[in-house]
DNA sequence: TAGAGAAGGTGTAAAATTACACCCTTACTT
DNA sequence: AAGTAAGGGTGTAATTTTACACCTTCTCTA
């Protein structure tokens, strides 16, 4: 199966220099460092949060927080769905490297929905992405065994830093909790991979040596 | 958890007259019969399907069909997430019941959204909301136990229906795949449903006998 | 009306995953 | 420099779920 992987979004391309003007003109940057939480489920969607860079975790934090929604990786709106539909927010994100965030303005982003079509035409096109992207993500995780959601984790990993070797923004306890497993399966088929030469990993360090054997086991796992 | 559920969808109702009656004018129904394919995965996406009468499930028919996406009850626009992103189907659905369809053309309908920025504000609105209804559906299944799953199914179904006994439209075997657990645990949980009080069920009547009871069954299972 | 097939149902065995117990190492703190 | 917490790691037991085997009922069809 295709992996639907948005590089970013593009539909603010669609918008005329005078617009882009406006609305990076009201935005404001804020940092996050690694461990403090973006936005907290719950609150109100007062603004739009664009990832510029860092990878963030968005959890459910419930009483069950077995697994974890989706990881964001720079480009992406954070809770892009809450904002025109339930308006607040329905799960928190998590910085789990140092992020920077473009606060964009909900007025003049709505505004500038409503007034330039092509540009809300590009953005019904990013939400239908990004929903593509969550159900992909989730159906790959929970239609596999614990080696095919690991292998999965790391094949996304790997395409999302464009390297097959990377030190990884989780402790092995946060993996578990993305890819829904105990963390002591993460270790064990960790170690089932290094045994058979598929991946080297110290700490958070990761290579990947066989990619076509890790998304296999992805792919069949 | 408050379980988003869209009565179907509104955007259409922001329509003005006359472009209600080029959208109706264009349009034409389609009737299936229960267990006939309504859309293939994999083909194109030329027109709207939304869904006026009826139940559909939704499948990703690949080698591994070991869970379905989730069910579509009447008033949403089947695949609505697939037309502006993907442009083709990226699931199959099935009808479960006797479906009446209502095929609204892509082009009229892009048309109405780039001319009507209420409609398109709307229609935003609506595959958000589908959006957190599909991933809603999901967490909730792959969060639970197999007696959660199936107690969330039989809560959804008691919702859409409106009624606490219903004909089940799903075989046993349906119901397995729709939760994304075996045959026999759909089994053994209604058996235990049944001893205990909660429900009662004969073949495909089901009459949810203690709905609180199953509501946390669903919540904490 | 006999037979086949689909569906509901249940017990037991097999497989997978989780939970627990415990080890080592590192890094931070006092 | 010692103590402690956090992370990585691994074996074994407990739990959950699936797989298998088998039975009954119902319905459709030859």
């Amino acid at each position: 199966m295709d992996i639907i992987h948005t590089t970013g979004n593009t539909c603010i391309n669609k918008l005329l220099d005078e617009e882009k003007d406006e609305l990076f003109g009201s935005a404001r940057n804020l940092y996050f460092k690694a461990g403090e939480g973006v936005v907290k489920k719950g609150a109100s969607v007062h603004d739009l949060f664009l990832l510029k860079e860092g990878t963030v975790e968005l959890i459910l934090d419930e009483g069950r927080e077995k697994q974890s929604l989706i990881l964001l990786f720079a480009g992406e709106i954070i809770g892009v769905n809450c904002v025109y539909s339930t308006k607040y927010y329905r799960f928190s994100a998590l910085a789990l490297t140092d992020c920077e965030v473009l606060v964009l303005n909900y007025r003049v982003f709505s505004k500038l929905l409503t007034n330039n079509s092509g540009f809300s035409m590009s953005f019904i096109q990013y939400i239908s992405m990004v929903n593509e992207r969550f159900l992909n993500w989730h159906m790959n995780l929970t239609e596999k065994n614990s080696a095919g959601a690991l292998a999965f984790l790391l094949c996304e990993l790997e395409k999302s830093y464009g390297r097959s070797s990377f030190e990884i923004p989780l402790t092995r306890k946060d993996m578990a909790r993305v890819i829904g497993f105990s963390r002591e399966s993460v270790l064990k088929n960790l170690a089932d991979f290094r045994k058979e030469g598929i991946v080297e990993s110290e700490g958070r360090t990761i290579k990947i040596l066989d990619a076509d054997r890790l998304h296999d086991i992805s792919t069949y796992g």
